[in-house]
DNA sequence: TTGACAAATGCAACAATGTTGCGTTACTTT
DNA sequence: AAAGTAACGCAACATTGTTGCATTTGTCAA
């Protein structure tokens, strides 16, 4: 994955924010860095790199964060993580830290 | 909600699921029982009377499933429980008797 | 440093998903 | 059976995501 411009600029932004942004936030944010397409396909790179990860919220709405612990990791690392949305703003963040427990069913 | 061939046929498909199903599923099950628009419709008000729940998988499709141990509890209800997804298919069903554990962190 | 090749971009067009307005239909209640 | 309103169909629109293709721009090797 080459390092351009508007990959750069997408990478940025979701390092600066302190919460997972959608696609149309970056576009906002991003204004004429680049096309709104490229967006899109910059958010595919990255996220198949393992650079940022993608979290589909309650309401189904898709956002895009980046990944702070495991970005170094590579292309094995995992995304297990719980994402916490808050009812009253709406931002939702990731909790990379708390520790789930659940037992699947047999099969 | 008054019952409507519309309303009974949605409600009658996702209870007759073993999975949740997508919009476009459901368009496709009832072909001519009544338009997309009405699917939309109805699967909002089924949501916020309690009788479906809404689902959004990790690829950001949007599902719905028909509540079946929460369904006679009205409005107060709550939907807590845990959606699996099976890589290989693609079904996303609920898991209601699984308990999960998790601790959130202060404030 | 330069030239070449492939990756990435912009733009336009398209596809899929979800929403809104409005006149008509059909549940439900009295 | 009549009346009132919820729900419907249809058309139009809005948003979100995808694809093709010609052009630009990183990157790597000579």
């Amino acid at each position: 994955m080459r390092k351009t411009k508007a990959s750069t600029a997408v990478l940025e932004t979701l390092r600066g924010s302190s919460h997972a942004l959608t696609h149309r936030e970056l576009q906002d944010l991003l204004q004429d860095t680049c096309d709104r397409v490229t967006i899109y396909r910059v958010l595919g790179r990255l996220t198949d790199e393992g650079l940022v990860h993608k979290v589909s919220d309650l309401d189904g709405s898709v956002r895009y964060a980046s990944c702070h612990t495991c970005e170094s990791h590579g292309h094995a690392h995992n995304h297990d993580h719980l994402h916490f949305t808050c009812t009253t703003c709406g931002q939702t963040r990731c909790l990379e830290s708390v520790e789930v427990a659940f037992k699947l069913p047999e099969g």
